[in-house]
DNA sequence: CCCGATGTGCTAATTTATCAGCACTTGCTA
DNA sequence: TAGCAAGTGCTGATAAATTAGCACATCGGG
């Protein structure tokens, strides 16, 4: 019962749909995550999945009144940087610049002048921490 | 029978591994597939999966002698980008700023100085194509 | 020409994911 | 205080994923 580091990797795809749902909210109640799907199914299914996910380690609970909120268990910046890893080596085979070049073309037209500004900031500033 | 494009998104676990495995491959024979694998399954299990996701439409594949070889339907790019917009969503909330500066943080170690300049430029240039 | 390595098709079986429904509780309000 | 809205625990059924195993074909070398 050696609790295996939970891999997003390893989810049905519901059950990856649903923590992703969650990692968006923040925290939130069955109701919210069931309203956060494109593609819903019954209350209880997403109560159900969300159980399994208790139990498999990759949310926690707590009780607000008379209901339950979930959240994830991993931080947010770890995964974060797990699923962007994931994605550089399988489908940009580690190259970052290449993932770079497709991110700023997957988001280029909610970028504006100042975010320009900040990226170029911030690769200078990675750039002599680098050294 | 309208073909529902094929979303990555809806694999199950064993699935998309093997997905991914063909991307990182290019084309790849059953075999290859399966020395790619981090954690593989016996050979016909990969061989009855390749040929679950041909059927589902994400792969297909060609004879080359006596054995086939297998590649993905999707161009690379827009796979790439698919996944890449749904990271985003999912756990930047749409933040592309964010996301770089978690992939540089991620990449770190395998940039050259070279690489920092290429960001630059790209960015440069995108900014200009912002207009 | 026979053998081993590697390939293929097929099938069957087990596990896992996914879902809906019921019975009951609680908070609020008309 | 009766009743609605929303929550909870539980359970059984269906569909899908995941896997192993067998029987046969093909290629190359000794």
């Amino acid at each position: 019962m050696t609790a295996t580091s939970p891999r997003l990797e390893t989810l049905a795809p519901r059950e990856r749909q649903i923590v992703e749902a969650v990692y968006r909210l923040g925290e939130a109640a069955v109701g919210e995550v069931l309203a956060a799907l494109a593609d819903p199914p019954s209350y209880s299914a997403v109560r159900a999945i969300l159980n399994i996910l208790v139990q498999k380690g990759f949310l926690e609970y707590r009780r607000e009144k008379t209901k339950y909120l979930y959240r994830a268990v991993l931080e947010k910046d770890t995964a974060r940087k797990s699923m962007l890893r994931n994605l550089l080596q399988n489908f940009f085979s580690g190259n970052a610049t290449e993932a770079v070049a497709a991110l700023l073309d997957v988001a280029a037209e909610d970028l504006t002048a100042k975010d320009y500004k900040d990226l170029e900031k911030m690769i200078d500033q990675a750039r002599k921490e680098n050294r």
